[in-house]
Order: structure tokens, then C-alpha cells, then sequence
DNA sequence: AGATGAACATACTACCGGGTATGTTGTCAA
DNA sequence: TTGACAACATACCCGGTAGTATGTTCATCT
């Protein structure tokens, strides 16, 4: 998990191919973005993203890779702090729907990946890749499963069923990446106040105490 | 709002092709599902979609149409009970959920179509029917707002802002649509159940007393 | 019986997009 | 200076797909 500065702000002609990538497929989806659309958003031709990667399916991983390394950086600090579940749990939480409010063309793709895989829509080659990705993916989620579990233990939390839970937390907290939108004059303060509300709906669906 | 039994049961060749489209668009998304496909999966071929369809945006379109027309069906006979808000959103939202985990190829094509409306990827031309769908879908998300409005105002719910609430809530409550699977020897009380569990989720998001 | 049209199937076209093969330019080391 | 390689651009191929134009079958009406 030790990814350099370099690899997690994008300073090369990789990451802005990445960037491009991402925000494209956002816009239109997986199938609906073409290379070329892709290059002539970065001013470019096709030559320069097969310069850089092999084929389309392993750009979209790669976009899919970077968001979620840049997801384990932002609750990296959090998640071994002291203190309450619900403490731990918020400082997680608030900092994920951040990263889904201020990297959303990535997350976008994330959670495009995941859904790509649940359909199984991939082609045999591209599973291999893919699934360790979706594994990625997993060993995140856990990381909040575990602690939701430590919270209900601890009569902090209150729920029937965990898989459940945990989807529809999931949902709360990811669900910027379809609505948010960026108004002009927008503050962070503004952003962090909108995750803010985001982290307390959540919190009161585990049945939390705010 | 007057469809006909048969418009909304689907017995006809249309409703076939509304069917199959429904799920190819579920399982491939719109861009990646081919008209042969959806054909080869009615054991046909084109030529039966275009004799009945004039084009794949507009089959996808009365896929939409179809969806929300059952969902507008099944609400109605909750929309105007006599009771607290409480109890009119609790049917409205347990019909909602019941709804999209019965007809979820439909619902993810609704979901799909308010997606690629809001990413702005419509042509022109889709745009005049397509603008009536997203209205007839807004309409839908307004009874609902309304209901949480009076609920607040009679104190029985508890929360900041409408909009944001009001897209959390839907999120939570269209979720199944993503991770449902039906289980093999899964009953109808089963599914309640977890239409159920979703809805209190749900509720306590709005701050309401169970 | 014959005409007519609905409900398809078949065959075809035009175009787009992933992928490849090859050319071009700048840089840097020996 | 020159050769070698990275970092692209250009030109092309080819499979797939939306849409069309044209047959074919069968039921129904007169």
C-alpha cells in the first residue's frame, strides 16, 4: 500500500490519461467511451493511450485501481484511532464520502467495476485482473463491516441483519458520486457540511447515537 | 394513469420485447446490448423489434415508461390513506421496495435512464420523450417528498435538508436494484422481509420513530 | 377465392470503434 | 555526431451494430 506522491496526485502523462479516462467514463459510461474521445479530450490521439496501456478494459482497471488506492489513503489515519466505535466509524465515513465528493470521476468508475463484475460482464481474461480488483475492492468494505460488527457489540450500534446493513450503508455513503454536483463559489466548508449530513444518515441507519 | 390490464401484465409480443429488453439492459447496460441480442434471446431476430419499435432509444425509453407506470400502479392504493405520514410513507415505501425487487430489470432501466439524463447522454431528438419520462419519474420522487414535507412539519420526522434527504432516502430505498439476488426456494414472505428491513432503514434516515 | 395487411424473417449498407502497424520527433548517452 | 529509445502521431484493418429495404407467411375480410 505504499504508493508514491507521484502515483497518488497524477503528475505524469499516465495519471492524465487516467484523469481524462475516468471523467469520461463517468459522462458516458464503460461502453458508450471511445478511445478517441479519451485522447482528444487530453488533446491527443489514440497512439498515446496504447503507448501507455494495452487495451481499453486494462485502462478502465487501472482508473479502477487509483480510486481505491487513493480510498484506503484517506481513511488510512482513521482507522486505528482509540475511542469509540461510533467514533472511529464517523471519522471513516466522513472521510470516504469526501473522497467520493472530491474524486467522483474515479469513484464513479469504482462502483462501475463492481457492478460490471456482479453482471459478469467481463470477458475471461480481463476476470483476472478484475477479481483481484473486486478483492481490493472487498477487503475495503470490510475494514467498515468490522467496525459496524465492534459497534454493535459494544451496544453502540443497533441492527438486524449485517450484509444488509452494510449494503444499504454502503449506498448512503457512495451515493454522492450520482447526485452531487459542484455549485460555483462552492466552498469546502460547504462540501464537508454536505458529507456531514450524508455521515449522519448513515450513522442513524446502523441504529447509532449522534 | 389508466393502463390496461394487459399494458401492465405484458401479455402481448410488445410486452415480450419490453421484457427482454428490460433484462439484456440489466445485464449488458444500455450502450452494450445489442437489438440481435435482445432478438436471439426471443429466439427472433430484428426485424420483429423494428416492426414494433422505431428505433433502440426509444424501445429503452418505453422500458422506462413501463417501469415507472407499475411503480405509480403500485403506490396508488396507499397515496391518500387516512393516518399519520408515518404510515402513508411506511405503505408507500414498502410498496416502492416490493416494486423494484419484483421488477428489477425495469427498475435498473428507470435508474439508467435518469442516470444518462443527467450525464446529458441523449441526443436531441430523445431528448422531447425523454424529458416527459424524467418529469413522469420526478412526479413520482414528489409524492414521496410531499409525504416527508408533512411529516416534518407534524414532527414525526427529524432532519436538515429536504433534497439531500430526500436523495438519500431513494437511494436506500432503490438499492435493491443493485445487490438483490432472488434465492433459490425464496418465498414471498422472504422478500417482504427484506423489503421491510430496507424500509426501516430508510425511516430512521428521515429520523422517524419505528 | 382473392386481396390485403399485420407480423415477422432475410439480406444488406454504412459507420463506428478497438486494436495494430508503421512513421515521426525529441532527447540523451556514448 | 550518431544511434537508440521513449513518446507519441498517422494510417489502416476489421468485427460488430443501428438502421433499412425487401421478401415471406398467415389470418381475416369481402
Amino acid at each position: 500500500m505504499s504508493l508514491s506522491e507521484r502515483e497518488l496526485t497524477l503528475e505524469s502523462s499516465h495519471g492524465d490519461i487516467l484523469a481524462a479516462a475516468a471523467e469520461l467514463f463517468m459522462d458516458r459510461g464503460y461502453a458508450a467511451t471511445s478511445l478517441d474521445e479519451v485522447a482528444r479530450s487530453l488533446g491527443a490521439t489514440k497512439g498515446r493511450i496504447y503507448h501507455h496501456f494495452p487495451s481499453k478494459s486494462v485502462l478502465f482497471a487501472e482508473v479502477f485501481r487509483h480510486g481505491m488506492a487513493m480510498n484506503y489513503a484517506a481513511i488510512e489515519p482513521h482507522r486505528h484511532l482509540a475511542g469509540s466505535p461510533t467514533m472511529r466509524w464517523r471519522r471513516m465515513a466522513f472521510a470516504h464520502v469526501m473522497q467520493m465528493i472530491t474524486t467522483k470521476p474515479f469513484q464513479m468508475a469504482v462502483w462501475m467495476g463492481v457492478e460490471m463484475h456482479l453482471r459478469g460482464a467481463t470477458t475471461p481474461e480481463q476476470r483476472t485482473v478484475f477479481n483481484e480488483l473486486i478483492q481490493y475492492r472487498k477487503d475495503y468494505g470490510d475494514l467498515f463491516r468490522s467496525v459496524i460488527i465492534d459497534g454493535r457489540e459494544k451496544g453502540e450500534f443497533d441492527f438486524e441483519d449485517v450484509s444488509v446493513t452494510n449494503q444499504l450503508m454502503f449506498m448512503t455513503l457512495n451515493s454522492p458520486i450520482f447526485w452531487y454536483r459542484p455549485k460555483t463559489g462552492e466552498t469546502k466548508a460547504n462540501r464537508e457540511d454536505l458529507a456531514r449530513k450524508v455521515v449522519v444518515c448513515a450513522l442513524r441507519g446502523l441504529g447509532g447515537k449522534e
